[in-house]
DNA sequence: CCATATTGTTTCGAGGCGAAACAATGATTC
DNA sequence: GAATCATTGTTTCGCCTCGAAACAATATGG
């Protein structure tokens, strides 16, 4: 395990210096930009500072002057919300999307695909997944998974329903990010 | 290769804060544990304050405040080449030898193990190799690998020699990150 | 209605971060 | 050998991250 350690740490940097060079020309930094990639790909119950801050693992405080930078900047705008007036949501302006679009993923990691087969790609895929899975199991970490992956997510003749909120999804919304997520089970070898 | 993207920056994310979690305890940051892992793991060549620039991806100047912390917190210490005197080597301390027992790699992450079969665990080395020598690659990055793999490296039966340096190589040696290094050859697919 | 919990902001001090200026030493060239 | 250029490392500046703690506003539960 220790070599898988050093290589996971060694790609992190790796990727995050990549992040970090393109996002330079944007005056962002990594962190920065990890955020919007978070608030492009999350639905609407979790796109909240506190939300941020579980996902990248800071604290409520450290977050809230990263968004202050970004709303600054004019990547993102804050709205609150009509039932909880305590809460804020964070959408992503013109600026914030188009910025993503050079960015998730950068475009020196899709020219990775060169290196690979398809039955390659398939393999790392599984294999990342399962990493994925077990260190979130380990940390104690919210997933942070996709609705459509979720046991709360119900699906009938009229759509998708989700159990937890009580509320509807559409075709669109179970393929984001929520803060909510829960697996049905299990899906690593005990 | 968008998924695969996605699921490397998260996994990324969570390790660099299962680190900073850990480290948090010792008033260390990721950047500062990082640093020391790489001192820790490379040779009497690589140990210089320009060797961990370039590994890190940070400029000089950034990593020469860096090092005067963990100077400052007794991990490492500071040893002027006798040769070049414009070199510094950086030698980790025992203190900073004990820190890395606890960390690289981190106890939660060996605990993956547990979800592993060993094939598996084979199956994944194999695949991060490729992502990381293709990432590599592709960045026009310095792959700072190990002697062992090194084109430079010559073996007979007197032992190892490094032909870019002139200089014999034990065991011991072999198993360490090398600023210099070079693959024989590239071995994936065109 | 009141105590408690939750959400988000602000403030503080330490430190990361890059750019630029700087000092010291080594290498090249003439 | 002296002048020029390259390399290595440090320092300074301004902006930002980072966590902890104090704070304000709203929500919830008795």
């Amino acid at each position: 395990m220790k070599h898988i350690y050093n290589q996971l740490e060694r790609l992190g940097q790796l990727l995050r210096n990549n992040i970090r060079q393109i996002a330079s020309e944007y005056e962002l930094l990594p962190i920065q930009t990890e955020a919007l990639h978070y608030l492009s790909r999350c639905n609407q119950y979790s796109n909240t500072p506190l939300a941020v801050a579980d996902y990248l693992g800071q604290t409520k405080g450290t977050v809230s002057q990263t968004l202050k930078v970004l709303q600054r900047k004019g990547f993102i705008h804050k709205q609150p919300d009509p039932e909880d007036k305590r809460v804020i949501h964070l959408l992503l302006t013109e600026k914030g999307f188009a910025l993503l679009e050079h960015f998730a993923p950068t475009q020196q990691f899709q020219q990775l695909v060169v290196y690979l087969e398809p039955q390659q790609i398939q393999e790392i895929q599984r294999n990342l997944e399962l990493l994925l899975e077990a260190q979130i199991q380990l940390n104690q970490h919210k997933p942070f998974g996709l609705c459509k992956t979720c046991r709360f997510n119900q699906s009938d003749d009229k759509g998708f329903f989700c159990n937890l909120l009580n509320q509807p999804l559409n075709t669109k919304e179970i393929e984001l990010i929520c803060k909510e997520h829960q697996y049905p089970q299990p899906n690593y070898h005990a």
